[in-house]
DNA sequence: CTAAACCCTAAACTATGGTTTAGTGCAACA
DNA sequence: TGTTGCACTAAACCATAGTTTAGGGTTTAG
């Protein structure tokens, strides 16, 4: 006979708390997830496949409602494939303008970074803050150092 | 002379809603910005510099109380260059986390898209849905398809 | 001079994604 | 059989990041 699972088990092994899990239940997230004749929720080996896929979804932003759209799909069998695709490819683009995001933003920040680790970072800063000073001076605004 | 700008133009520029650059004053995140005698807020060239760095720290996701706190920084002047780079360095490795997260889970997203484009998707699918019927049956739990 | 377009603040409100609490029931071990 | 640990729900609560509203001043174009 297969093994199955608690909420407390589930919750370790996908590191996340109960609550979570039972709020996610709440939102119709996990409407595969039985419950025994005393109101205890009982995991399978298979729901774990479900619960991956839900991570998955949320660790990459999708909204909680649309993961729950996407479940409700994956529960209506082989006809909602060509629905499941799209918005998979849907979220798949809104990943990868993440990433561009993530990646452009972070140039930014290595400039940043080598400018403060350069021997010379002490001087470009002092300029930088001239230069504004100045700035609001001739416009007639406070000086914001200080 | 060189030009000012109102909250209407900086919003514009970087594409925020003016109640999220009001917010952001109130948060204590442009301390640089000073006002008229009508209590309107003026903007310089500079204060386009400091809003770029914070739109980059927001759109990598530092809360608000970081930035401003990192902003702070900014306003004490070369003194503060060492904390500044240690904290660009600390969410430098955020970001790459984030980034390690997003690349892991597309591939993950992309083997569903994969799947569900090919030639056998279908059988692919049914099978997977028999494999969690006959689970579930096996354990005594509620079949959850349909 | 006035209307339209802007600006301000304070405070209330919203959405999202949970977490915590209170009250209660079930299970397992000694 | 009692205590300890885990489970349940409903509802309250929380944090974050804004947005909206109410009430009121300012600026500018005609």
């Amino acid at each position: 006979m297969e093994k199955t699972y608690s909420i407390k088990e589930v919750a370790d092994y996908f590191n996340l708390p109960i609550s979570t899990i039972r709020y996610y239940d709440k939102k119709g997230l996990l409407p595969f997830v039985s419950k025994n004749e005393a109101g205890y929720r009982v995991f399978s080996e298979s729901d774990f496949g479900f619960i991956k896929t839900i991570c998955c979804l949320k660790d990459t932003g999708m909204p909680i409602s649309d993961i729950r759209t996407y479940i409700e799909l994956c529960m209506q069998g082989t006809p909602s494939i060509t629905k499941r695709r799209s918005m998979l490819q849907q979220h798949k683009q809104n990943v990868i303008k993440q990433q561009e995001i993530l990646t452009n933003n972070l140039k930014e920040i290595d400039v940043k970074i080598n400018r403060y680790a350069s021997k010379e970072s002490k001087n470009i800063i002092s300029a930088q803050i001239k230069f504004v000073k100045d700035e609001k001076r001739d416009l007639h605004l406070k000086d914001p150092f200080l």
